[in-house]
Parts: structure tokens; sequence; C-alpha cells
RNA sequence: GGCGACGUAGCCAAGAGGUUAAGGCGGGGGUCUGCAAAACCCCUAUUCGGCGGUUCGAAUCCGCCCGUCGCCUCCA
């Protein structure tokens, strides 16, 4: 398959190193619940897994927990509680949000608490090499060790002050040069190092995480757009300075943000909607297929309307998928070229709009099929497959004790077609209208009356 | 100010030099149905932000302009 990656800035024929492989996904920094723009970032990067599956690939799914910052020590104050505590509730419920979501879990999720050793070796050897300066208990990466420091943003040192928003630490040799290791403030998290109580610095952790866990060259290395300057830009620096190997990552993929309104979502802006808040409207299939809906490169622009569209959408899928035949007839429905469409609209860099639509192009030919009395079961089990690499569920919304519903919905059925047979229309329609409105949906069959919950599940 | 992305139907969104400009949602008409729902069929962009240019040919390439967004040490 073809990817693009930001390093290179073209869609390049992806292969791996060796057998596996290796990729490794920027996680989340711990201290509120997760909104659906990182949804947004997890689901396309499990969506490249999954093809990657699909397609023979096995591969290793890192994921790092940023577990100790300024904003968790802050919130912890806040609430009165231990900032590492407080990262790990928010790290379990991240991790319910990405179950909720169907997105794989990837193999392993390092703590950057629980990697301190390995920090504290990487920096003491950039130190050692001259790529880094302790002062005052910090220690801050010398970006000019990097000759080509700015190549992933694709800009150049000169180029990055020009515009600098931030008054330069005036301690720093140079403005760009960015801590690995902080020194700890009174009552904060600390750990012992050679230049005084502190703790890692943002980009520190992935590096010794990277190589801890995948190596020294990662295959992919994915994140959210924002994160490709400084975050990854240092990563980089840092991590070739160490390894002296290049490079550090072979393709880098970066997912396009999420809007809400005019601006993208942040946490820090305080314009977000958590992934609870948006599975409450919508399931988890209508979520991924709107985020899929666009290209993972481009912005998107979060609307309830949009989700609802794409909860009809889902709808659509799901019939389809689970509406049996009783027929035995061959049918003239091409399961190979359904496969080929799909596949080659996935290997053009995950080009997932198009894959989509190969899903309800089956939809419409399955459904044609199945009026004609052809046997639709290959196609069906197709739909689920693909569908199924786009990490869609295809199961129908349901409720709350459902299994206790059931009996007294099929009474109510029961009745309501002795009444429709003895042409008690007006009772009929009642019974239909006031189920709908419970959100039970009855469908008159030529094989009975059908029902299923509908909305969010 | 620097760097970059984007602007395609009522809405969302693919397509990136040449057959009828995918797909979804919405809307209109029809078939089926006791009526609905679902499903199916037909219709819903002669045109791709604007203006120039290159080319036999441009939504696709180039230039300028307008608009929107992102990054320039909090960020998925």
């Amino acid at each position: 398959m073809k990817l693009y990656s930001t390093l290179s800035g073209t869609k390049d024929e992806f292969q791996p190193q060796g057998d596996v492989v290796k990729m490794y996904v920027c996680g989340v920094t711990p201290y509120s619940d997760a909104h659906v723009g990182h949804a947004m970032s997890y689901v396309v990067f499990d969506v490249l897994r999954r093809y990657l599956e699909y397609i023979g690939f096995n591969v290793q799914h890192v994921q790092n927990v940023t577990d100790v910052d300024d904003k968790i020590i802050q919130r912890g104050k806040q609430r009165g509680v231990d900032p590492l505590k407080l990262a790990q509730e928010f790290t379990d419920e991240f991790l319910e949000d990405m179950d909720a979501l169907n997105v794989q879990r990837a193999h392993q999720y390092p703590r950057a608490t629980q990697e301190i050793p390995d920090i504290l070796k990487i920096i003491q050897a950039l130190v050692d090499k001259g790529c880094a300066y302790p002062i005052d208990g910090d220690v801050y990466f010398r970006v000019t060790c990097d000759e080509d420091y700015g190549k992933l943003g694709h800009r150049t040192l000169e180029g990055m002050q020009a515009g600098a928003r931030i008054e330069p630490d005036p301690r720093k040799e140079h403005p760009m040069d960015f801590a690995l290791w902080k020194a700890a403030k009174e009552g904060e998290p600390s750990w012992e190092s050679p230049w005084g109580p502190g703790r890692p610095g943002w980009h520190i952790e992935c590096t010794a995480m990277s190589l801890a866990y995948l190596g020294e060259t990662l295959d992919i290395h994915g994140g959210g757009h924002d994160l490709v300057f400084p975050h990854h830009e240092n990563e980089i620096a840092q991590s070739e300075a160490y390894t002296g190997i290049k490079p550090f990552a072979r393709w880098w993929v970066h997912n396009g943000l999420l809007q809400l309104g005019e601006t993208k979502m942040s946490k820090s802006i305080g314009n977000l909607i958590t992934i609870r808040d948006a599975l409450a409207t919508c399931s988890a299939d209508a979520l991924r297929l709107f985020f899929l809906s666009s290209h993972y490169r481009g912005p998107l622009a979060y609307g309830e309307d949009a989700l609802a569209a794409q909860e009809r959408g889902a709808d659509r899928l799901r019939r389809a998928y689970h509406t049996n035949d009783t027929s035995n007839a061959p049918s003239d429905l091409d399961i190979g070229a359904y496969k080929t469409r799909f596949s080659e609209a996935m290997d053009d860099d995950l080009n997932t709009p198009q894959a989509v639509a190969v899903l309800f192009d089956m939809v419409r030919d399955i459904n044609r099929a199945r009026e004609d009395g052809q046997t639709t079961a290959d196609a069906r089990s197709l739909l689920g497959e693909l569908g199924g690499v786009l990490g869609l569920s295809l199961t129908n919304p349901t409720h709350e004790g459902a299994t206790a519903l059931e009996p007294l919905i099929d009474l109510l059925l029961e009745t309501r077609t002795g009444l429709r047979e003895a042409r008690q229309f007006e009772l009929a329609d009642r019974i239909r209208q006031r189920l709908t409105e419970l959100g039970i949906a009855l469908e008159d069959t030529p094989r009975g009356t059908e029902w299923h919950f509908t909305g969010a599940s």
C-alpha cells in the first residue's frame, strides 16, 4: 500500500523493515476525559492497523501514556488528589472509551513514570555526547546538535524563531533548545537524577519507550497533526542524536484535526465534546463512519447533524448485513470486484471515503439481489468482513434490559397481528406508533412483523 | 510576520490532466404495502471559490486574488 509520510511529503510504497510492523502512536496526557478529537485520531490509527493486518502484516502497536506533566500536576492540586492517581483514573477511562469505540487495544501502553531509568540513561548519554546541557537542575537538548532540525515540519530554525510567540528562556543556549528533564518544584512528583530531583520533559519519554519496546527504527510513528511540531520534531532530534541511527521513524503519519465550530477541539481551549458525550447521541459505528467518510489527513468539523446522518447510513449497512434471504438461487454479485475496489481505495494512502463508498455500493447490490430472489450470503459475509477492517461492528443498537423486554414486545406484536387480521388497523397502528416513540421500530414484511431498537446504544 | 492545508450539489465528502464528476444524508416522483417502515427504480452539480495563463483538452498544472483552517515550544 501507499502511505503518506509527513517527512517525505509524498505517498510512498509501505514496506516494513522486518517481519513485524513496528507502529508507535502518541497517546494521551490523562488529566481529563478524552474528547472526540482523540477518538478520531485513534480510530484512524486503528483502521491503519486493522488494514495492515488484513493484508497480512503482523503489527506490533505501542501507545504511550504521558502520566506526569504540568497539566496533571495542576489538576491534581485543584482536586486535592495525588496527580499520579488522577492520571491512573483517566487512563482507565481512556481505555474504556477506546473499547466503546471498538478501537483495538495496543499491545502495550507504557507509562512515562514507569520508564524513568531508561529516560535518565538516555539523557545522560545525550549530555555525554554534548547534545544536552544541565542548567539549575533542568537539562536541555541542544537543537544545533541535529544538523537538519526542522526537517519533519519542513522549516528551518531561523524560520521558526521569526514568528516565536513566547519569550525564550534566557538561560538556554539557543531559543529552540527544549527540556529533557525538569527540576521539581515544591510538592511536585519527582525522581532522583544526576541533576537533582525532577521529572521527564514532554518528548523524551517517547524516545525511551519506542526504543525499549520497538527498537531503534520504527516503521510507523503516528499522532495528530498538532504533534508535528514541536513534539515529533524533538523526538527525531533527540532519538537520532542518541542512537546515531537515521531515520528514527520511516513513516510519519499524522491525522488532520477535528474542529468544533471555528477552531480545532482542544483541551486547553476547552471547546470539546467528550467521547462519552458523543456516544450518548450516536453509535460507535456512526461515529467511526463519520470520521472515515473524510480523508484522515484533512480537517473535519464535528456536528450533531452530520452524526445523525451517519447513523442513518450505519443503519443502512446493518440492515443489508442482517437481513436474510430465503433463496439458494445463485447470485450475480461479484465478490472479488468489491474486494479489489476496497483494497485499491485503502492501498491509496488509506482512502477510507472510497472504501466506505464500496460498502454502500455493496449494500445496494445486495438488496437488489435479494429482491431478485438471489442468495446474498456470500456478499453479506464480505460486507461484514470489509466493515470489520474499518472497525464497524454492524451490530444493531440495543437497550439496557433488552432481554427482559423482548417477550413483552413479542406479546404486543402478537396482539397487533391479531388486530391486523381482524382489520382493526386503527388500534394496530396505534401500537406501532407508540412503540416507535419508545425506540422500537416495526416493519411488516412478507415474513411477518419484524422489529428492532433504534437510536443510540 | 514565517510555513502549510483546504474551498466540489441543500449538507457531508471522494476524484488530481481526456469515457456519464464516487458514496452518504436530505429532497421530489414512482413500485411494493391495509397504511407505514424497509427495500428497489427514476430525478436532484453541463460544472468544481474568483480572475487570468499553460494545453488539442483543466475540477485536476501555473500565477494572482478572495475566503476558511492548522502549526510557529499546552495539544490527538
